[in-house]
DNA sequence: AAGTGGTCTAGACCACGGT
DNA sequence: CCGTGGTCTAGACCACTTT
């Protein structure tokens, strides 16, 4: 914590930003404690104090989890259903129901006006398509259209993404040391086009809940555009501010 | 800060709810600054830094604002639209639309088994029912329907409410000193009833976004259930984690 | 007993806004 | 210039978990 550093930003947020990197890199694994604040402190030569602040921002943000007598851990990343959960609906004390997902291809197309704004690319950038389907108890009850640059996220494969237990999140952090966080959602009402009513095995032009998400890494712009359609039948997607 | 406080929790929690109660009673008006921290720290009898502390909190939790060189303010009450800003579909960055609320009406029922559930009220327990209607550039795009115990806020009153300045939560600020924070919200797709399509000026049936929330004191339970239903077709309900 | 995070204190200095 | 909030430091003690 001295040299090259922004001197212009507090001591406890260069030290954030630093940690921050060291944990998208992968330094400590899930489940291996982190160093104690006093030997942050020293390594980042800030007080101990400081490194606290720093490491209670990163606890803020879901980033890392503290436990009083065990140590200081990397967070498990959300699942690619991300942060709302979906439960019965009118029920806010329930446990939250859980969702299946199921990968069905990954594609390659241009980025239209819309997406290119939103992701800070130029129009017809090259995206990656990645379409997920979510089964609830067996039945579909959600799909994802997820795009991306294909340019920043180079050889994105299909083969890591069919593995049943891996998720997208897992993939951009491992590989390009990203950690995504939702920057903002959109909720409205949309007809389900051909191809979505089929996959979620009901007629099309049937009313649905379409959710429109953007996602980037913590203090930065967004990479991920995702536009789920869910039916809400039976579920509600619940938010927790 | 001494005697009748519950020890077991950390003194700048303590602060905190002692401040948070002054706040709600009104013991500082909109735009009147509160006391410096060394003024504060001392009324309380702790330091400087616990007082910065439970000061923080309230700032992260939208009770009070904080302006390097000005001083500390009550923050402004959200409107009673509440936190989801409506904004055009697919467009992130721009400013959000502006809604006008119009009053309905103020009447009674009894409550409901999912509403007396959520709002920890017996079954038939007496309720107020607060109807709202929304407009955007003059079109009517949302309702409200607001359920509150009639017991705990009694003698709430249709004139107040009818005010075009107005706001339930003043309301409930004011003469109950309750501030109210949305604690869950679910959105889900639903037909519209009849009523509400005739608010609406759109044919029954017609599917639009259903918004439950549920609403209560910082740190307590929630006191306000609101059903909403809101058309999509040229805004999209847009929230910020 | 030793190590962890959590709280509390005291003091110093900086950055900003108004006088 | 003063008063405000914002940052940084150093040290002490407490609560919890593990050895």
């Amino acid at each position: 914590m001295n040299a090259n550093a922004i001197s212009k930003e507090p001591l406890y947020r260069q030290a954030k930003a630093h940690l921050l990197q060291r944990v998208c890199a992968g330094e400590w694994g899930e489940s291996e404690m982190l160093p104690s604040e006093w030997d942050l402190a020293a390594e980042l030569g800030v007080s101990q104090g400081t490194a606290r602040k720093a490491l209670a921002e990163l606890v803020a943000d879901g980033v890392l989890l503290r436990l009083q007598g065990k140590g200081t851990f990397v967070a498990p990343l959300p699942g690619d259903w991300g942060g709302g959960a979906v439960v019965m609906p009118g029920v806010f004390g329930g446990p939250a129901d859980v969702l299946v997902r199921e990968f069905l291809g990954v594609s390659r197309l241009s980025a239209g006006e819309e997406v290119a704004s939103a992701l800070l690319l130029r129009r017809g950038a090259p995206l990656f398509r990645v379409r997920l389907l979510w089964r609830h108890q067996g039945l579909p009850v959600a799909t994802d259209e997820i795009l991306l640059s294909a340019e920043r996220f180079d050889d994105l494969d299909a083969r890591a993404l069919r593995a049943r237990s891996a998720s997208l999140h897992e993939l951009l952090l491992r590989r390009y040391g990203v950690r995504v966080h939702v920057h903002a959602e959109q909720f409205r009402v949309e007809h389900l086009p051909r191809e979505e009513a089929a996959l979620l095995s009901v007629e099309p032009g049937r009313a649905a809940l379409s959710v429109l998400s953007l996602s980037g890494p913590l203090m930065g712009d967004a990479v991920l555009w995702r536009q789920r359609y869910c039916l809400t039948d039976a579920l509600a997607y619940t938010v927790m501010p």
